[in-house]
DNA sequence: CCGCTGTCGACTGTCGCCAGTCCACACCAG
DNA sequence: CTGGTGTGGACTGGCGACAGTCGACAGCGG
């Protein structure tokens, strides 16, 4: 029943480590939409107690990966079609803001030269989950490039989200997470035409919503 | 040093009395931006535990109300004026998309009647923090009539900082709060003129971040 | 007078426990 | 066989206490 011993080898609390643990656990599968998440049982499998597990699920809540239901017992969230759809557009328009921040800025040069890097990790052979941390990371990387701190906590607010989505159609991703779908983004940055890489970005995210979307597991 | 002693009489948990009593503390000004907030001394005024406190603490701090010190200790959180028009691009950019998916909805009819309704609350005679509550109000209430979950979420988790900015600013903050600052935007609506009313929500916003980023604090 | 050190105090991290409540299931009366 | 009932179990809500850690301050040596 163990989810994964927690090493207590770094100097962080067992609160971060058993949020870590937990998210994880949660999104590696091991736990699967609609699963019953008992303080008791994950306070025994993390070698933790309740109170500890308690902050963890209660960040998790926050997260949008896990959900309240009947009498306060939480469980593992799940992302209808329609709110997919929702999510990748609220994504779409806060990076787009992004773009247009990152274009507008002084320092666009280095940023599209540090994009240009991360493109370069969109490999297009590694393993369905590496794909998305790569993909995720240079998204991020672009919103932390507009130097708008409020945007980055958006967007991470949306992240959690994103991997449920995301994994949840992780039969179908593989075209999404492709470079040529970042490339353009980098080139119009480039060119400082704000506009185009908006519209790149919408088409983009609106592609993303499109595939993962689809009901792959129907539970 | 009571806070504001909880009554006992509603069915909520006490933690989100606490929750709700400590935003609100926050909020009044009760604890100005950068004192400590000990977990022992708002148990003993909350009358609650310290675990409870905590939670609702760890709550506020996702928030953003708050933000974690040295050695894990909470201190009241503000905004830098750099972060205030962050924060209100940001906004900028949820609500522009808030009004072009109320304008392509097919309920836009009766969207833009509920947003009249919403702008009638509006008063131009009540004191600030009635009027902040109006005005988020509306805005909150657009973003509702999107129908887009993910974005009404979005914006809520904005919502605290953007208390914390205003009453900052409350000093100045008349002239944002007008009624005619926000019948443009609904007159757009009802036209079906989405771009009309995306730049009228831009300039809104930009006006109020110049607004409210003015440091009336110094602390 | 200055710097180092040891001790004290305060605060958070974490834990185990008790209480309240809801659900499921067995049981019994009709 | 069916419906109401009661009882047991499981889970969360909430609490008090212990332990670890860091900062402040007094005291001592130079």
């Amino acid at each position: 029943m163990s989810v994964e011993s927690l090493s207590a080898l770094d100097r962080s609390t067992l609160r971060e480590r058993s949020l870590e643990a937990l998210r994880a656990a949660i999104l590696s599968g091991r736990y699967r939409p609609g699963d019953h998440l008992g303080e008791v049982e994950l306070a025994g499998s993390l070698g933790v107690s309740r109170g500890t597990v308690r902050e963890a699920l209660r960040h998790l809540q926050q997260e949008g990966l896990v959900t309240a239901g009947t009498r306060g017992m939480l469980r593992v969230n799940s992302l209808t079609p329609a709110e997919v759809h929702e999510l990748f557009r609220v994504r779409a328009a806060l990076e787009a803001l992004a773009v247009r921040e990152v274009v507008a800025s002084p320092r666009r040069e280095a940023a599209a030269a540090a994009l240009r890097a991360a493109v370069e990790q969109l490999t297009d052979e590694a393993e369905p989950a590496a794909r998305m941390e790569a993909d995720l990371a240079f998204h991020l990387q672009l919103c932390r490039l507009s130097g708008n701190s409020m945007l980055v906590e958006a967007w991470q607010r949306l992240e959690g989200r994103m991997r449920v989505a995301i994994l949840d159609g992780a039969d179908r991703q593989a075209p999404m997470m492709a470079r040529e779908r970042h490339v353009p983004i980098v080139e119009a940055i480039e060119r400082g035409d704000a506009e185009a890489a908006v519209r790149v970005v919408d088409a983009h995210m609106s592609d993303a919503a499109e595939h993962f979307a689809a009901p792959s597991r129907p539970a």
